[in-house]
DNA sequence: TTTCTAATTGCAAACTACTTGCAGTTAGAA
DNA sequence: TTCTAACTGCAAGTAGTTTGCAATTAGAAA
């Protein structure tokens, strides 16, 4: 939590109760959530202030955006292990796979990657038995 | 050009003149292009049949959808070689990966894949002489 | 501790991308 | 050539995101 704390002070930005009960929730919690959500979770935080406070914390380096197939933006913090995602397209389960293809990549291309999304999705054990 | 013209047929949707006209412009482009691009590219074709034509596409193989780090979906016709892509934040400029983890990540989990995002973000070699 | 101000919040409204309904048109089977 | 289900283009609706603004607040300075 300090760590995170110190990013935004870092930046000059203030800690707002607002802004502090988004990083409690979002620490909290180990899936990427979408604004709807976290809006959800913390409902007494006005949803403009959930996307506005998304918006500084990518800026800031404590959240980063993940994009899965089905197109929805979700937020999650970012953590010292750097992995990707799978999510189940039945039930929503997500969970994380210890992979990355970023150093390869640098080595294929002369591109400064900046952003990269490498998430999958699919049916997992559970709902593949329910079928 | 008939290979994809017969996977139209084989759904039983009709070849209409719209849809032979995006299929023509989507052969032409070797990048991926969002719908208004393609639509701006077809402005003879409605916007709406644009969407339409490429859900249509979409279902029965001809296109896939692409999403970058920039949240934009973008469309591209299907080829028999499978890659990814790096596109420039500065100048939009796509190249293509010839890399994929697909099969890594059938190994490591149990999960059914159905669709996976792997595209790359950053800035071009040509952009990065210009900062 | 109190004062002060720029940063921040919550509300409402705007904007953009996507999606749907419907009446007129058309591909292609009979 | 006729006929009908599929398709198109227009307009309108929906959802997700973004902005403007007046009221509030964090936290620096007195």
């Amino acid at each position: 939590m300090e760590n995170y704390i110190s990013k935004l002070r870092e930046s000059g930005a203030k800690l707002t109760i607002p802004r502090k009960l988004l990083l409690e929730k979002l620490l909290s919690m180990s899936t990427p959530l979408t604004l709807k959500e976290i809006h959800t979770q913390c409902n007494n935080v006005d949803f403009t202030s959930v996307y506005r406070s998304m918006k500084l914390f990518e800026e800031v380096g404590i959240v980063e955006e993940i994009i899965f197939a089905d197109k929805k933006v979700r937020y999650k913090i970012i953590s010292n292990i750097h992995h990707h995602h799978i999510i189940c397209s039945e039930c929503g389960k997500i969970d994380e796979l210890p992979i990355c293809l970023l150093s390869e990549i640098k080595k294929l291309t002369n591109y400064k990657i900046t952003k990269h999304t490498l998430e999958f999705m699919g049916l997992c054990p559970d709902c593949q038995k329910q079928k």
